[in-house]
DNA sequence: TTTGACTCTGGACTATACTCCAGGGTGTAG
DNA sequence: CTACACCCTGGAGTATAGTCCAGAGTCAAA
């Protein structure tokens, strides 16, 4: 099989394999004498686990740690686990900020809201003094 | 006040404000004879500005837009709640994802887990075939 | 006047995960 | 044999939000 094929079924660019193989997570595959890359199901496999971890939300970099992994045929289970467990911590941080952020918004939203009501030409979003606090003695 | 002290009182580095000022978010400040920048309070408060819209989650071309409406003293509220509200929808659409993604996690930590528990050596996120579907026949 | 801290510019560099391109070679069907 | 689709390499470019640097100049105090 050659890449735009393999491309084609995994649904990665044919830039992108080769790309994976430049930054050492897909081994360079055997080629043709003419030089084209000749891959089997192997590489296919590989390249869908590269695929469903990466929509684990690993990076490049820690792919190619999970694997080496997966290269030696021990393939150890914990520092799997430790991997899933640090990455779920990760998450549940961003999730936590996230939440803080939509909360601020709605603030913020909700405030604006209320300007509108007033019929007040400023927007307390842009004139910040009105909600941090009054430190505004010097306004040009 | 110079940049040096702007940046301390603002907590962001000196680069950062030269940045600022090299991409529009910042007018060029007035020079002294020798051409260092002098700041006054607007400037600081420009800063403070950026810092804060940048905590809600805006990037730098959005701040930008925000600048400009800031600076017609007009201070349309209503494009400013647009732009809360995208960006609302933005964080909620992000939460949604990372919920899913903390849930994909738990999954895979708990099969992991369980295998540990049954003593197997083969990892289920390694080996992927028991995870995605039984399509393994041509295993090397 | 000298010292030391500060500032100036332009440009290179960081990380991430690729994409796009030119200029050339290969594989195969008709 | 010729066309045409496909592939090769190396390098540049993309976006984001800055950081880091050299080499030179400036400011204020002692």
């Amino acid at each position: 099989m050659q890449i735009g094929m393999v491309a084609k079924r995994i649904g990665l660019s044919v830039d992108a394999i080769r790309f994976y193989e430049r930054n050492g997570l897909l081994p360079a595959p055997p080629r043709t004498p003419g030089g084209f890359r000749r891959y089997g199901e192997n590489e296919v496999e590989t390249l869908a686990f590269i695929r469903r971890v990466q929509g684990l939300g690993f990076r490049l970099s820690e792919i190619r740690a999970l694997l080496r992994l997966r290269a030696n045929r021990l393939q150890p289970c914990a520092p799997v686990q430790r991997r899933l467990q640090e990455k779920l911590t990760d998450v549940r941080q961003k999730l936590a900020d996230l939440h803080g952020l939509e909360n601020e918004l709605r603030l913020a939203l909700r405030s604006c809201k209320r300007e509108l009501h007033k019929r007040h030409a400023h927007c307390p979003i842009l004139r910040e003094r009105n909600l941090r606090k009054a430190e505004s003695k010097s306004e040009s």
